[in-house]
DNA sequence: ATATATTCCTAATGCTATTAAGAATTTTGC
DNA sequence: GCAAAATTCTTAATAGCATTAGGAATATAT
C-alpha cells in the first residue's frame, strides 16, 4: 500500500513534469533528462513508469479526455432542448480547455500530429465525445427545434471545426486572451444555420 | 547560367525528396541522411543548399502557400456575388489541397504544430488567405445578400474552422476518400448561417 | 593557366533516447 | 525479525541522428 502510494505518485510526478515541459517547450525540444530531473529522478528509473518518450505524451491527453467524457454526460444531464445542449457543450469544453491548458496544447499540437494518433485511445474517447453532438442534432431534428433536413454529420463537422479552430487558435498565441472572447456571437451565428426557420 | 540552373535543380530535388518523405514518415522519423540519399548527395552538402532540417520544412509550404496567394485573386476573378464567391474559394481550395497532399500534409499537421509557425512568412501568407474571407463577408453584408448583422470574423472562424477540419480528417485517413464527398451539404448548411433571410 | 569560388565528400562532434549491469531499498513468506 | 525475492534506483554504456570540420574535386573568372 505504502508501495502502490509512493510508486503511484512518482507516476503522477513524471506525468506532471511531462505535461508542463511538453507544453512549455514543445515535445522535440523536451528530453526525458529534463523531464526526470524536474521529478527528481535519474533518466534510467523514468523507463521503469514508461515505455519511452513516446508513451509518455500519449499518457498526457490518455488521462485528460477520458475524464472529460466521464463528466460530459453529468453535465449535459437536464438541461432542455438541443439548442441549450450544444451551448452548454461548447461553454463547458471551452471552460474545460481554460482550466487544463497543458492538456490541451499536448492534444491539439502534438498529439493529432502524431502518426499513431488514430489507434491509440485517446482517439476513441475522442470520437465518443463528438459522438455526442451527433445525438443533440438529432434530437433537435426530431423536436422540430431544428431544420427538419438537417444532416447531423455536416452539423457536427461545422460546429467542432469551429470550436477546434477557436481553440487552436487560442493555443498558438500562447493563451494571451479569453477563449470566451465573441464566444456568444460565434455560437448564435452557427446555431443560425441549424435552427428551424421560425416562419413567425 | 548553367550554373544557376545546376544549382536551382539540385534545390529542387533536395525539396520534393523531403517533401516526400515528411509526408509519408512524418517529420521526426525522416533523416537528413534519408533525403539526401534520396537526392543523390551527401548529407553535408545537404546543408549548402538548406540551413538545417527545420528550415527545410518551412520552404515546403512557403513555397505552395505563396503560390496560392497569387493564384487566389484571378479564380475569383469575374466570380459575382458573395455566396458564388464563398463556394468559388471552397471548391478551389479544396482541389488545390487535393492536387497536392504531399504540401498539404505538412502545412496542416507539421506546420501548425511548430514553435516558430507565427514567425513564418508562410503564417502572413496563410493570414492573407483567410483576410480574402473577410472581404467576402463585407462584400455579402453591404449588398445585403448577407444578414445585415453579420460579423466577418465570426463567419470567417465558423468558415475557416470547417474548412480546416475537413481537411485535416482527410489527411489523417491517408485521403483515402474524395474530399468533395458531402462538401456540398456543409457548404449549404453552413451559408446558411451567413445568408439574410428571404422573407418571401 | 592560375587563382578563386562552388559544390561536394569523409570523418568528426555532440546531443539525446534507450539499454546494461548491478546497487540500494522495500516487500514477502516464514 | 530475517533471508529471499522483487522493486526502484543509479552510473555508465550504446546507438542514432543533426550538424560541423577540414579539405578534395570541380567549375568559373581573369
Amino acid at each position: 500500500m505504502a508501495k502502490n502510494n509512493a510508486k503511484e505518485h512518482t507516476r503522477e510526478r513524471i506525468i506532471n513534469s511531462a505535461k508542463k515541459l511538453f507544453a512549455e517547450q514543445g515535445y522535440q525540444k523536451t528530453t526525458i533528462v529534463d523531464i526526470s530531473r524536474r521529478a527528481g529522478l535519474s533518466e534510467a528509473a523514468l523507463y521503469e513508469y514508461f515505455q519511452g518518450k513516446e508513451a509518455l505524451l500519449l499518457m498526457i491527453p490518455d488521462l485528460w479526455v477520458s475524464e472529460l467524457v466521464r463528466d460530459l454526460d453529468e453535465q449535459l444531464f437536464g438541461v432542455k432542448g438541443a439548442v441549450n445542449k450544444l451551448r452548454k457543450y461548447l461553454w463547458w469544453y471551452m471552460r474545460r480547455v481554460e482550466q487544463s491548458p497543458l492538456d490541451a496544447k499536448i492534444v491539439y499540437l502534438f498529439l493529432k500530429t502524431n502518426a499513431n494518433f488514430l489507434n491509440t485511445e485517446v482517439y476513441s474517447n475522442v470520437k465518443n465525445f463528438y459522438a455526442y453532438l451527433i445525438d443533440i442534432f438529432e434530437e433537435g431534428r426530431k423536436t422540430g427545434e431544428m431544420k427538419a433536413d438537417l444532416n447531423p454529420r455536416a452539423a457536427r463537422d461545422i460546429f467542432v471545426g469551429t470550436m477546434d479552430h477557436i481553440i487552436s487558435r487560442w493555443l498558438l498565441r500562447d493563451m494571451s486572451y479569453s477563449l470566451f472572447d465573441n464566444l456568444e456571437s460565434i455560437f448564435e451565428l452557427m446555431v443560425g444555420a441549424f435552427k428551424a426557420n421560425h416562419s413567425n
